[in-house]
DNA sequence: CATCATGTTATAAT
DNA sequence: CATTATAACATGAT
């Protein structure tokens, strides 16, 4: 499910908890999304300890805890953070749970393509400090993405959008919305994009992020019928700037949906 | 029963 | 070596 504004929303979730101690940690150790870890450390490193802060980085996410704790969580494709009552009973799918006095944070990932990790260190660990430069970061800047565009010249816009050390948040929904908003067809190469088209294309990555997250973050609203958003899960939707049939389509490997009038075919 | 899913990664093939 | 295709992961919804 989630891409950056959904990983924004699910962060805060867990932000009742901020300042409470953790009492009770319960985990599904055999559950894969624990892969390269020990999941009885994450018991041992987090009972006890307090919640101090969490950040969002795309679609990463990092919860730091007393005694140097840092809780790094992935969602995948289905999980989700959730805020429940102290009583909660954890349910098939809740991999990890945190007891507070006043709450339950619970991981929940039926699909188990999400990942946690525990590190320990006085700063945040190395693969949170190597993440690439957040898209609505100063140091994303046009030059820097024309750069990246123009080193994958040949590559077609729509899977560049999904690469994680560019467009670190990006997931299949918004590089759709981003090239239909771009008027651009998915398969376009990257490097065929004008200088101005390229500035062009980091302003819109910056807009569909800013808009997702005034949208999404708070309240997990649902973008407004104005956007290509709603039209294209289903076979059959119309384009909402044109009206034509929108087309449906793998593209490596990931379904893409985009207007063959508004967005024009390359070559 | 078959197909598909807002993600990532290993391996094969080109 | 760089790029692309495919499978795999595990479960639920349609």
């Amino acid at each position: 499910m989630p891409e950056l504004a959904e990983v924004e929303y699910y962060r805060r979730q867990w932000s009742p908890g901020i300042g409470a101690n953790v009492l009770r940690v319960q985990v599904h150790g055999q559950a894969r999304v624990f892969r390269g870890m020990v999941p009885e450390s994450i018991v041992h490193g987090l009972a006890g300890a307090r919640f101090r802060e969490s950040f969002a980085h795309g679609k990463q996410m990092l919860f730091g805890f007393s005694g140097g704790f840092w809780l790094g969580i992935h969602l995948g494709m289905s999980g989700e953070l959730l805020c429940l009552p102290p009583d909660a009973a954890p349910l098939r799918h809740d991999h990890l749970v945190l007891h507070q006095k006043a709450r339950t944070l619970v991981f929940r990932d039926p699909r188990m393509f999400g990942r946690v990790r525990l590190d320990q260190g006085r700063m945040p660990p190395g693969w949170w400090r190597d993440l690439p430069p957040e898209i609505l970061s100063r140091e994303l800047s046009a030059e820097r993405m024309t750069a990246m565009l123009q080193r994958r010249a040949k590559s077609p816009l729509k899977p560049l959008l999904l690469d994680q050390s560019i467009f670190p948040g990006i997931g299949n929904w918004m590089a759709d919305e981003i090239l239909w908003r771009l008027r651009v067809h998915p398969s376009t190469p990257a490097g065929s994009l004008g200088k101005a088209a390229k500035v062009l294309l980091h302003e819109t990555v910056q807009a569909v992020c800013r808009e997702a997250l005034k949208v999404i973050a708070t309240t997990w609203g649902r973008p407004p019928a104005s956007w290509l958003f709603p039209h294209r899960w289903k076979d059959g939707g119309s384009c909402p700037r044109c009206d034509a049939p929108l087309l449906r389509e793998a593209l490596r490997g990931r379904t893409t949906c985009w207007c063959p009038k508004c967005q024009r075919v390359p070559r």
